[in-house]
DNA sequence: CAGTATCCTTCATGATACTG
DNA sequence: CAGTATCATGAAGGATACTG
């Protein structure tokens, strides 16, 4: 019916008001998303068309597009309007919810590009580490 | 190697210092990772060994709490200590980036426990507007 | 235009068994 | 104790073709 098999996740049907650590490990989820956080971050300027969104979604493929617009609808952070014309228009933006989501974000953000160098930097010492302790390991020549 | 075949990410050898777009996004879907946010925010408590993090981690597995230390030390987040004692001791910790990270994390968690609500009514909506939509469809008797 | 449906490949994760 | 190696499975994501 969605766009593949299990589109929106669902633990158990009717397992709603369970456990909220579940909940809030399922919406960090998105943060980590490939294409939630670029989809926010775009309709964080202004709602946008779909077409727009694929277009400026950095390769997003149509199915995905779909699939993280639906899934953040349904949590609540987008909305949706269709508009009836021939062909449909269909805009999205985000709700106040999903604004708010945007501004606790921003430091997160912030924090990534601070740290961008020395994330690289720590990749480089330690991938260096790792291939001497093999070179030692195995004599190297 | 290491605990699988692919065990730390690179998009090619030597790519370092590229686009730092990719690295951003990369730290990101640490945040979405299943296991490295419950990582840090045990070691956020205070330093610990490798059995205790197994232990508390709400049912990671051996090779999944191995993984992500290993990537979160690559990353520079997390600092490893291994005491040669027999059997070998080892403790893990956050550095100091790590510290940071979890300080810009902690307004989203609150995001998240005070939108859990709204999010699992949203999904209930959702999932229900769905439903009346496919039954009056299908017709549904 | 804005999707859906289907196929296919790769990746993530868990279970299990073994080791310095 | 703190891992590593191997296997198996399901999910994620892309490519492509079709449609109201």
């Amino acid at each position: 019916m969605a766009t593949n098999g299990k589109p929106l996740t669902q633990p158990e049907a009717g397992s709603h008001g369970a456990d909220s650590c579940y909940v809030v490990r399922e919406i960090l989820s998105r943060v980590g998303d490939k294409w939630s956080v670029v989809t926010c971050v775009l309709l964080g300027e202004g709602s946008l068309r779909f077409g727009e969104l694929l277009r400026r979604g950095h390769g997003v493929s149509q199915r995905m597009l779909t699939q993280t617009l639906r899934q953040l609808e349904r949590d609540g952070l987008v909305w949706r309007k269709a508009t009836p014309t021939v062909p449909v228009t269909v805009e999205y933006g985000l709700t106040p919810p999903g604004e708010d989501l945007l501004v606790v974000l921003r430091p997160l953000f912030e924090w990534a590009t601070k740290n961008v160098t020395m994330v690289q930097d720590s990749w480089v010492q330690y991938d260096d580490r790792l291939a001497r302790a093999a070179s030692d390991t195995f004599g190297q020549g």
